[in-house]
DNA sequence: CTACGTAATCTAGCGTTGATAGATTTTCAA
DNA sequence: TTGAAAATCTATCAACGCTAGATTACGTAG
């Protein structure tokens, strides 16, 4: 997709209708005869990047020789992958689509089968996996948005992955 | 301000520049006499909310009759202001500011107060003050972002906030 | 009380955005 | 070769953030 190179490069502020058109050559309205929204081409991207966001879980966890290491290697992997790809991360968490968890019936299988990717490292340590794994998931995405946002220092970031894993283990 | 009371509303996509000068009964050209740009209306929005976040946690953590208890009311309070009042807490931690806490001189001192409001809750709990203090705030603002998008279950949301608490006083 | 300089405010408009209506071209089977 | 359907275009809309330049309101000096 045309959109989530822009954006890599210059920022989602960047991708605008007319640029996406002049990417690809054609007019404005042909854009819309693909997508109904400017919100389904950034929903577009966010499914995309669920989809490489679980396999890099899944690598990761696998390269793990042990459950605490598979645990540890998620948890590096996924802030990798965020900072790796700011802006695929972006759609997939910070700006307005319509993909939801809530509800379980409509909910993309994408989303499903990444948070599956994370509660399997989780599932050896501790009995409420689905409450766990929530839990694990909102750490590590507040470590992601809070360094983001310049609230958290970049240096410490190992360290902060490295607590998350102890609670987890822990708790 | 005019404009957190419309975003409380109606959301801050109903925040235009035009919208706020029909509120306050003045002509466009006078806000921009008040402030820079639009960016700098959320920033001064979201310093009333650090502001306003700090004495709540003070008042949470005031209202502990143990280290322990201090802390689960501090969790508890964080998740109560951040669904309390949305709009003003997407201001504070969402929506694009230049608030940074990275750089030790321009950090602003209500984002230093509010960090040390959280910080108190956790000192009696380890060593690390500064990293648990992150991560924790971390986890809470993640359990914040992932709710709030339907990723999380808003039913167990008490029971991630106790996990995350059990977290700290473990770790 | 008047005249004037400053400050406050307004009208009008620029360039850009997401989105759409309606005309036009392309495509391909009958 | 023709004609319906699909694909694509030009032109435009309303709304956005923002600003230039004109205009009004107002306190003060004479």
């Amino acid at each position: 997709m045309a959109a989530r190179l822009i954006a890599e490069r210059e920022g989602w502020s960047a991708v605008t209708i007319r640029r996406l058109a002049d990417e690809i050559e054609y007019s404005q309205p042909v854009i819309y005869s693909h997508f109904e929204n400017k919100e389904a081409i950034l929903e577009a991207v966010a499914v995309e990047g669920f989809r490489e966001f679980t396999s890099k879980m899944e690598e990761a966890a696998a390269r793990g020789s042990t459950d605490r290491n598979a645990l540890e290697n998620v948890a590096t992997a996924y802030l990798d992958f965020a900072f790796g790809q700011t802006a695929l991360y972006e759609a997939m968490f910070a700006l307005p689509t319509g993909l939801r968890f809530a509800s379980p019936a409509e909910t993309k299988p994408e989303l499903r089968a990444a948070f599956r990717s994370l509660a399997a490292v989780i599932r050896p340590f501790g009995a409420e996996v689905e409450l766990t794994t929530e839990t694990f998931w909102a750490s590590l995405h507040g470590l992601v948005e809070l360094e983001r946002s310049g609230r958290n220092r970049p240096s410490a970031r190992a360290e902060r992955v490295a607590l998350v894993v102890r609670w987890v283990l822990g708790g």
